[in-house]
DNA sequence: CACTACATGTAAACTGTTACATGATTCA
DNA sequence: TGAATCATGTAACAGTTTACATGTAGTG
């Protein structure tokens, strides 16, 4: 369960409580890479501290628990992480969406590959601002998943938003075929 | 439940058998959108024949049945595929392991990085060399899945190798940083 | 005739989601 | 003081995977 190797991943960027992780997944992470909901964090968490892969070491305000990364789940976030992955299966309704098109008329694919395209436009535009705020902020230096995301976030949107303006010129061009 | 929708599309774009589903979510589907496992295929196809989305339309050898979508199934179908989506939760694992470079040391990192970039390359060169092959036989017309997943998945592969070589660059100018 | 690919299925175990629940702190 | 956000959790249910199971047709 990748679950596990995501909560190890963040804590070993950086101690948090089970609500800032959460937090952590309902933004950049969980929009790319993983998502996961509070209500598998809390109870994972507490699976992984009786594995001695995390521990708390801290309480603060309102019940909150700050927990870290111990050696042994440093060492087995490791281990995951150079061990060769599995080939990829992904899950991703958005892009599952778009191969389905042609079960559409081309009407209405082209619809949705105009909704598509706008789509990625706006993710690309709110990173690209969201890049530039960060640079002005904080021009050099490392901050974890920040920039790393960031860029890929904008890859990302930029090639799909360029494969759905090529398939609406090929659709427009053979409106049957 | 996406499963569902999923074999709704593959049903509208082809009559087809669980068998031959279950092949098309090894293949290119299930790397770039979605996968799924003949065991959770069967199941679900004769949940959706008592929900009358899809039919038996036809028995083949080796006690193989093949399926149709209704029109009450396109009709979902349709309905599913245009209505607003819900907010991108992706589940890829390839992905997250990139976003937990930050967790591995500078040499660790590079050595995932540089492997994620050469599966990349590969991934880009084994489908331009497909697509290579299939325009030499059908030059023209539309043939579902094929050239529109075939295009994505090249595009995809091609940002994700640039954003790698980048992490790569920034990775070696600011070793600590 | 043995091996591989075709073709379908069940059941238990595991994982994840939805709905529900509770209390603490801050801010207008 | 009421609303919003912080912060954590449980339980029932839905969905998926893993392991197991069975038989068929083609190929060397």
């Amino acid at each position: 369960m990748s679950l596990t190797q995501a909560l190890l991943g963040l804590l070993a960027l950086e101690p948090a409580s089970g609500y800032e992780l959460s937090k952590e997944f309902e933004r950049d992470l969980g929009r790319y890479a993983w998502y996961a909901s509070h209500t598998s964090i809390y109870p994972e968490l507490i699976r992984m501290t009786g594995r001695g892969l995390v521990e708390v070491t801290g309480e603060g305000a309102r019940r909150s628990r700050t927990y870290e990364v111990t050696d042994k789940g440093r060492e087995e976030l490791r281990k995951w992480l150079l061990s060769p992955p599995d080939l990829g299966r992904v899950r991703n309704e958005q892009v599952l969406r778009m191969f389905l098109l042609d079960a559409l008329e081309p009407a209405d694919a082209l619809i949705l590959l105009r909704r598509f395209a706008e789509g990625m436009e706006q993710g690309a535009a709110t990173l690209a601002e969201l890049r530039v705020r960060h640079d002005e902020k904080a021009p050099t230096g490392r901050d974890g998943l920040g920039v790393l995301a960031a860029e890929y976030g904008l890859r990302q949107y930029e090639a799909m938003r360029g494969w759905a303006l090529w398939a609406i010129e090929r659709l427009e061009r053979t409106p049957e075929a």
